[in-house]
Parts: C-alpha cells; sequence; structure tokens
DNA sequence: AGAGGGATCCCA
DNA sequence: GGGATCCCTCTC
C-alpha cells in the first residue's frame, strides 16, 4: 500500500527474492555502511537503494534488529491506482501487467525512492504492507541478476501471475 | 543482445 | 582517487 498526494495505491506482491544473513550476494554481507544501514535495523522496515544509474529498488528488512538481511520485493500486480502509476512510470503505452513488473519499475510505479529508504512499515502513514488473504501457489526459483551464491532458489513468485518480472523461462 | 546509467566500495 | 561492480531497463 503505497499513498501519494492523498491517492492510495495498491499493488499485490507477486514476487520476492530473499537476501538471508550471511548472504554473499547481499548488499550486508561486507558489514554495515551508509548505503545498507536499514537493513541492519529492526524487521518490517524499507530498505530503499539505488542501481545501474537509474533504478530504485524496495526491500523489506527481516530479522531481529543488528541482523543484515531482507526481501527484495521484484514486482507488485498492480490493483488499484493504475492510471497514477502509469503516469509515475512516464509512459504511456505500458499494459497494466507490467506497471511494477521488475524491481526498478515498482519503485517508479508506486513513487518509492530515497524518501522511504528506513521507513517503518507498521506505523508509516504513506508505505505499508496488508494481507488481502489472497493465497497463490508459490514458486520458486535461482534468483535474478546475481553473480554470488546464485545457486540457491531463494526467489518465490505467484504462479502464473503475469507480473512476475524476468525470463519467461524462470515463471512457468 | 547490447548499451546506458550513476552510486558505492575496495584497494591503492 | 580509480576502476570494477551492481538485487536493471529499454531499444534495437
Amino acid at each position: 500500500m503505497r499513498v501519494i498526494d492523498g491517492e492510495t495505491l495498491i499493488g499485490r506482491i507477486v514476487e520476492t527474492e530473499a537476501y538471508l544473513p550471511d548472504d554473499p550476494a547481499s548488499h550486508a554481507f561486507r558489514g554495515m555502511t551508509a548505503r545498507n544501514r536499514a537493513m541492519f535495523g529492526p524487521p518490517l522496515h524499507a530498505y530503499v537503494y539505488f542501481i545501474y544509474g537509474t533504478n530504485w529498488c524496495l526491500n523489506v528488512t527481516a530479522e531481529q534488529d543488528g541482523i543484515g538481511a531482507a526481501a527484495l520485493v521484484r514486482a507488485c500486480e498492480p490493483v488499484r491506482g493504475i492510471e497514477t502509476m502509469r503516469a509515475l512510470r512516464g509512459r504511456a503505452g505500458v499494459r497494466d501487467r507490467d506497471l511494477a513488473r521488475g524491481p526498478g519499475n515498482l519503485c517508479r510505479a508506486l513513487g518509492i525512492g530515497p524518501a522511504c529508504d528506513g521507513a517503518d512499515l507498521e506505523t508509516a502513514p504513506d508505505l505499508w504492507l496488508a494481507d488481502d488473504g489472497i493465497r497463490p501457489a508459490v514458486g520458486s526459483s535461482i534468483r535474478i541478476g546475481l553473480t554470488r551464491a546464485a545457486d540457491m532458489p531463494l526467489r518465490f513468485y505467484a504462479v502464473g501471475n503475469s507480473s512476475v518480472s524476468g525470463p519467461r523461462a524462470l515463471s512457468p
């Protein structure tokens, strides 16, 4: 759930990746820095980072205060506020299902940026998690875009959902 | 399939 | 201070 200028945008999370403590692929692996500080905070907070010159990515912290672990939110199925998401994407022709497909697109569609880094997702007025009760079949695979610890099946996605990102071969 | 993009971090 | 790296996206 995301509130922008008084409007509530809803995206149903359909794809995540886990970044574990002592995970060579995790930003936290080499210890705490200015960038990844939020990852070491208490659970259910936002860790937002910038990558590849253009993309912001949203993670939800896990584990207790002092332990660096998080789930990268890779894709959402747009549920409400679709036209606002399209405007935030800045592209007219994008199909609904692609608006928040991929971690960078997701942040753009929901207006998530550095201002959200460290937000408490249980108390923040403009960004939080909610349970809609839907329990899709969940598939898993190796994580996307990694070189280190690339063999661990820590990506989880809603099977058959067209907003799931990545090569189609990975989302049967 | 390939280039672009900029912050970050490590090792000098 | 330099250069490799990076949890990607778009256009070709």
